[in-house]
DNA sequence: ATAAACCTTTACGTTACGTCAAGGTCAAGA
DNA sequence: TCTTGACCTTGACGTAACGTAAAGGTTTAT
């Protein structure tokens, strides 16, 4: 099935303006553009902006949503199921609001007057987080844009050529540890060599390097399972041994 | 108790440039200002806050609300069941999203596909609406903000002679029709005199005159309720009476 | 007495669109 | 076949509700 501005978006409940905006800032690209110029939307593009929704539904801005999905980390059914945890969250905020306003309406008709504290209640809502995108928003913090998003050349500003080569790095550091684990040690020469692709990998993302962000950015990805899942998926162990091996080029 | 800008946003949970705009757009005014030019609020203007929360947690905008809580038509416990409505339909809609990342969950365990349709439930947020407000966009989009609005004479963009003028006519107004209900008749001379006058009287709000949007305005003073009510408090039977004074004004 | 933590105004920046304007496209009906 | 109305396109400017930074005055605590 294909769709159109109109239809996606009456479909949706969004506007037409808004599909174009998610187009121009790449969030959500059509499938393709026909001989007129039209935009076409298939099933692939409905699925992701039913993923854009949930994350707007819950506060997420549009620039952290597209982070989130672009992310060769980004998990749906991990993100479903943060999702449920974060509106079940409002919902509890909601219910808050409703005693609020009851409570209210009884002190208006004569019940006990309400504190000033409880006036306010079920406003704050500073602490429903949907996790994926506090993770993103840490890491980000931490590391910078790049690190999580690396897959998203234009959101870092690079250039076609810049991003290939960047991919290439990604591409070799795979391979070599898929090779390295078990095999070689991350503290000798191939461990060096590794750690020094993955220096030059983050440079693309990083505006300056430093050896102490380095190492913490490693420790990372063994701290964190979203990482260690993302670069242990060809070999077990590769997270650990990359860690390992640009502690030691650190340290040196 | 009063409060500074940072303690009072402490409660409310809102930061101190918001309450420094809410100043600046005339929607809550702290109680005074010190010596050292410190915005100080009080009771009154907590209880506002409050009351302007629950419109923002509703979806209307700034303007709207300014517009609802100055008129004189505001109902502060009509309001608080008006938001009581909406609220439990905000929750119905959020249940029906839970209900949908539910249904997507088990859609990726391998549980039966969604439709497109089914994709998007509980995302159109169309129909809830806060009564007040739909009130106030309604009658607004007919007559013009000046109607509902007519105590804010900035929001209207009058000098402060206008708007002084303005409220006088007001007044004669409630004053003749208190004489005139059940002593005179709404055709006769004394009816056209108030017809008139409410004509000049509108004539601060509106930008141009016709009879027939005149008359309309006359027939919602009967029509609606809460315009009955605020025309009739001197004297019952004076929102009758002031209709039928402008029909027979208008169709002469 | 001095620093920290407030407060002020001014002013420019941001997000996620809404809203024209000026035109090209397409299906339906006269 | 021609036209009309409902689509579509790309600019480009407007907006709401603040965030944020600059430059400076005030209050409180040590």
């Amino acid at each position: 099935m294909e769709y159109t501005v109109k239809q996606l978006g009456e479909l949706a409940g969004v506007s037409g303006r808004t599909l174009r905006y998610y187009d121009q800032i790449d969030l959500l690209k059509p499938a393709y553009t026909n001989d007129s110029g039209y935009r076409i939307y298939k099933q692939k593009e409905i699925d992701r902006l039913q993923q854009i929704l949930f994350y707007k539904e819950l506060g997420v801005d549009l620039n952290t949503i597209k982070g989130l999905l672009d992310s060769p980390l980004y998990d749906e059914k991990r993100a479903l199921l943060s999702h449920r945890e974060a509106l079940l969250e409002k919902r509890k905020q909601l219910d808050l609001l409703i005693r609020n306003v009851e409570l209210t309406i009884a002190a208006t008709e004569g019940g006990k007057p309400m504190s000033n504290q409880d006036k306010f209640i079920g406003f704050k809502e500073g602490l429903i987080q949907d996790n994926e995108d506090k993770f993103g928003k840490e890491i980000r913090k931490k590391y910078g844009d790049g690190v999580i998003n690396a897959s998203n050349a234009k959101f870092m500003g690079l250039s076609e050529e810049e991003y290939s080569e960047a991919e290439e790095l990604a591409n070799q550091i795979n391979e070599a540890l898929t090779l390295a684990v078990g095999k070689e040690k991350p503290e000798g020469a191939e461990g060096r060599r590794i750690a020094e692709l993955h220096r030059r990998w983050l440079s693309f993302y990083w505006p300056s390097y430093s050896k102490e962000a380095h190492a913490g950015l490693a420790e990372m990805y063994v701290a964190d399972e979203r990482f260690t899942a993302y670069y242990d998926q060809h070999k077990k162990g590769a997270a650990k041994f990359l860690r390992d091996a640009i502690a030691a080029y650190a340290r040196k």
